[in-house]
DNA sequence: TGATATATAGACCAATCGGTCTTTAAATAG
DNA sequence: CTATTTAAAGACCGATTGGTCTATATATCA
C-alpha cells in the first residue's frame, strides 16, 4: 500500500512492489494477480483504515462536537510535514483514475459517500445538542466539510506547515459550530 | 495542454502529444524541447488562463460579493458532468507530481498563493463594505476557501452532479457573506 | 536419509516508453 | 523552372513496462 500512496498507480513499477513486499516476482503474481488487483486490495485497505479511525473520531457515545475537533486534528496532522507531503492514496487515485478505471469509481465513490453520512450523523447529533451554529444544515455542511478536508489534502501537498493548517480547520469549524 | 489535463503526466504518451498538436515527433522535439518542458508550458498556461478568469470574476470594481459567486459558480461549472469529470490539471499534477519534481512545486505552490490572495482581497472589500459575516476574517477564509474549491473538484470528478455542487456552494457562501 | 512440495531468483517475452535521426516530401525563394 | 529551406513520416535506439516461465534452492514430510 505505501509504495502506492507515495508514487501512485502508474509511477509505482514492479520492481518497486517487489522491494515493498519483498516478495519474488512469481510469488506477488500467484498472491495478488496482477498489478491492478493488487492496488484494489491497497485501495480497500487505505478506505477501511480510514473508517474505522473516522468511526472512533466520530463515535455515536461521543460529544459529537468532540469527535469532529478529533477528527479535523487528524487531518491536520496527515496535512504536516512529511505526512502532508505524502498526500492521500485516495485523492491522488481520484484524480489519477476515476472516470478511466470503474473498479476505482466504484470505490472512490462509496468511500465518499460513506464519509459524508459519518460527518453528516456527528452534525446531526451536533444539532440536537444545540451546538451547530443558526442555519446550519447537517447534510449540507457534511458536503462541504468532506469537500474542505478534501481540499486540504491537495494544497497540503505543497504546503504542509502545521499551524496554518490548524488555523485553518479553527476557523472553518468556527463557522458551523457554536 | 488538453491531453495532459485529461490524462495526467505519467498517462499521457507520446503519441497522444503527436496526435494532440498534429506536429511530427521532430517538431514536436524542436519547438519544445521534451516531454516535461512540454507538460510545464501546459501548466503554466493552465495556471494563466485560471488567474486570468479570477482577475474577472474578482475585480476590484465589481461588487465583491458577486464577484465571489461568480467566481464559485465557474467551479460549480467546471465541475458539472464532462467537465467535472475531466477535473482539474492543478489538482492532478499537485497530487501526481507535488514533491516529486522542482519545477512544478515552485507552479502550484505560487498558483495556491496567488488564487488565496485574489480571494482574499475580494473578501476585504467584502468586509469593508459590511458584507461578511460576525467573525469572519478574510485571510483565513481565503485559506478556507481554497481548500473548499480545490476539494470540490476531488469529489467532482466521481460525482459530478451540477445541482448538488451548487446547492453545495451556496451554502458555503451563506456561512461567510451576509 | 531420500522424495516431494514450495518459493526463490532471474532469464526472458512482447510491447511501449521517451528521445534521436535519416529519409522524403512540401513549401518557399530566386 | 531550379535551388534551398522546412517540416513530415517513421525507422530506429536503449531502457523500461507489466507479465510469464524455467531452473534452482529451500523447506517439508515420510
Amino acid at each position: 500500500m505505501g509504495v502506492f500512496w507515495s508514487r501512485g498507480y502508474h509511477a509505482t513499477a514492479l520492481p518497486d512492489l517487489l522491494r515493498a513486499t519483498k516478495l519474488s516476482r512469481g510469488s506477488l503474481y500467484a498472491a495478488f494477480g496482477d498489478k491492478h488487483s493488487l492496488f484494489l486490495r491497497a485501495l480497500d485497505r487505505y478506505i477501511a483504515i480510514a473508517l474505522a479511525r473516522m468511526d472512533i473520531e466520530l463515535d455515536h457515545r461521543r460529544e459529537p462536537v468532540d469527535g469532529l475537533r478529533a477528527y479535523l486534528a487528524g487531518y491536520v496532522d496527515r496535512n504536516s510535514g512529511a505526512n502532508g507531503r505524502r498526500g492521500c492514496l485516495l485523492v491522488a487515485t481520484a484524480m489519477e483514475l476515476a472516470g478511466r478505471d470503474a473498479d476505482v469509481d466504484r470505490r472512490i465513490g462509496s468511500f465518499f459517500r460513506d464519509m459524508e453520512a459519518r460527518v453528516a450523523g456527528a452534525l446531526s447529533r451536533a444539532k440536537a445538542a444545540g451546538r451547530l451554529a443558526d442555519g446550519v444544515e447537517p447534510s449540507s455542511a457534511a458536503r462541504i466539510l468532506v469537500c474542505f478536508v478534501e481540499g486540504l489534502r491537495v494544497v497540503g501537498k505543497t504546503a504542509p506547515t502545521r499551524i496554518i493548517s490548524q488555523a485553518t480547520v479553527d476557523a472553518f469549524l468556527d463557522r458551523f459550530i457554536r
